[in-house]
DNA sequence: GGTGCTTATGAAAACGTTTTCACAGACCCT
DNA sequence: AGGGTCTGTGAAAACGTTTTCATAAGCACC
């Protein structure tokens, strides 16, 4: 049933050993190199991973842990990451924590029972607070949420820049009552949330800040009590993808319209983004980018170990669209 | 350096065998086992993965193989996978082809070389011809399309149903002149297509079908042009989420507005079909009873392998919405 | 024509587990 | 008390590869 490589070997006539070179990069003649081959078309014999595996211990496999697949900053970042690993002869384990510290642990010590190669890991605030590098056998590489200075190599978007220009921008379209709705659980929504505070001050206006679990209903469902208040925001800084979506719902659910009723500037440039009437104003993340270059800082420590820590930052780019639009009256 | 059983059993004062056992369910003593676990504790054992699966014969592994993990409709469908997976102890792999048939075929090979439980695997036509149960020596599901007819489990949407209520739908809202563009790669857009067809003949209307490689921006280019042409449909059906979006944009780009201009219905109720005004009518798929019932198949194989082979066939849910309102005046 | 160096090959060890097998002890039944 | 059936345990085999080690053959060099 199983054709193992005794089975290829004794059809060759040759050792166990000289399939197995012949089959990796060993010093095989030519002649017992195509016997071999004409004997694993003719056993249809395939390597079994595991045994290949321990043995030679590398298992060729890196892990991906984010917080929900189904968030498009991660299903963008995951499928660049996906054709690196694969690209380099890796296979992919998918992970998803849905933000829970729980999970997050059981999947890391998932990843040492699977001696993985490597992982690439958005991790929650709270995780990454306490990851000591010291801790794991393997590279980790944290993307879109940076842990404590000098821990791992990451690759980040300069958030607070990030957040800083979409008030800028705000400001400059002449709104001034800007207020700012933040993820709770990363280091990326709270470094978006300092330099949205920082230029809040710079221009002298007052910050409002409020926390939110990123999941669309909670945004939707915060976004809506806050839009009933009296002296509500004019404006908006949705700290990402799924956040905007959620202000969005709630502004069209209050009976708010474009322009004039309430200006939106979030993250993210989904596709969506554009097509929602009159166009959302984002900050878009080179989410390709993103994946590509964690996959580099995770080949380069395999190769210098010792390499110092390094942080790659990238810059997003603001696109204005119409949510953002300078209002035609000036409000009360 | 690496703490394997054997430290563990030393560390424990009983044998590898007994480590292994209290790990397991295997029977120990409730002393032996404490002890176990002590010494597991004081060394930070962690099980190696390879070797285990080496030995058991058993990998605890799923494949997911799909198209492009950034197709909504695929990322909702892994999730609900991935969820089940880990719920059941097993780890999920996951691959993304492209609509390539050689990037298929090279991936079952590697599921094959992983030894893995099952996979969960949305074919190409081509690739789905083909593809022989006796092939595999693990359990295959099928879903979102489908193979020729008895050879592997499966779980895909009536699509035929599903099309020609999109039909029925339109029609009822007074459009005659509609359009249809179909994705060329899978059954699924063919049973859509077939569903179209039969449901425009019923209603003694003329079909006019095209067919496209399943993106966004090639199908946002074909409407482009069909919009352009003389004698355009008044209305579009659209075979998936993907294409809908290029049907939009390329709406949108030719200045072409609702209601009146051109009437959308597509598939896949992704968020921002709702958000896009005024609203795009949809057949909502089952997304998260589609991954969950692939993974119930798959453990049902397992458990009984030679039942018969079984399909299961979900309903979508019609969502009507502005994008195909009752045209005002009615057209030449 | 021995000595040394490289190269291709096979035998056997090794990778870290789980599982089989044997066995001792406890327990139950006549 | 003897024979039988459980139960918990350890020694050792097994899983399917890769890698180490030894060896023989080929070649060049003095």
């Amino acid at each position: 049933m199983a054709v193992g490589i005794r089975d290829v070997a004794r059809a060759a006539g040759v050792s166990t050993a000289t399939v197995s070179r012949a089959l990796g990069k060993g010093p095989v003649s030519d002649a017992l190199r195509e016997q071999v081959e004409a004997a694993v078309r003719a056993t249809g014999y395939r390597p079994n991973l595991s045994a290949r595996r321990l043995r030679s211990q590398a298992t060729q496999t890196i892990g991906l842990i984010v917080a929900d697949i189904r968030n498009p900053f991660f299903t963008a970042v995951s499928r660049a990451v996906e054709d690196a690993a694969y690209r380099a002869g890796m296979r992919l384990i998918l992970c998803n924590t849905g933000e829970d510290p729980e999970r997050e642990a059981l999947y890391l010590r998932l990843m040492q029972e699977e001696r993985v190669t490597g992982v690439v890991f958005a991790p929650t605030r709270r995780t990454a607070e306490r990851l000591r590098p010291s801790d794991f056998a393997f590279p980790l590489v944290l993307i879109d949420r940076t842990g404590p200075p000098g821990g791992h190599d990451g690759v980040v978007l300069d958030n607070a820049a990030a957040g800083a220009a979409l008030v800028d921008h705000l400001v400059e379209q002449g709104f001034s009552r800007i207020g700012g709705l933040f993820g709770s659980t990363s280091s990326t929504a709270e470094e978006r949330r300092e330099g949205y505070f920082a230029a809040m001050r710079r221009h002298g206006l007052a910050p409002q800040v409020r926390t939110v679990l990123p999941e669309a209903e909670r945004a939707q469902g915060e976004v809506a009590r806050w839009l009933a208040e009296p002296g509500r925001p004019e404006a908006l800084v949705l700290s990402n993808g799924l956040i905007l979506m959620g202000a969005v719902r709630a502004a069209r659910a209050a009976g708010i319209a474009w322009p004039g009723g309430i200006a939106l500037a979030g993250f993210d440039n989904e596709p969506w983004t554009e097509l929602v009437e009159p166009g959302l104003t984002v900050i878009e993340q080179p989410v390709a980018e993103i994946g590509a270059h964690a996959m580099g800082l995770l080949f380069d420590r395999l190769k210098t170990p010792d390499q110092p820590v390094r942080k790659v930052v990238l810059s997003g780019r603001l696109i204005a669209r119409g949510s953002t639009e300078r209002r035609t009256s000036s409000g009360s």
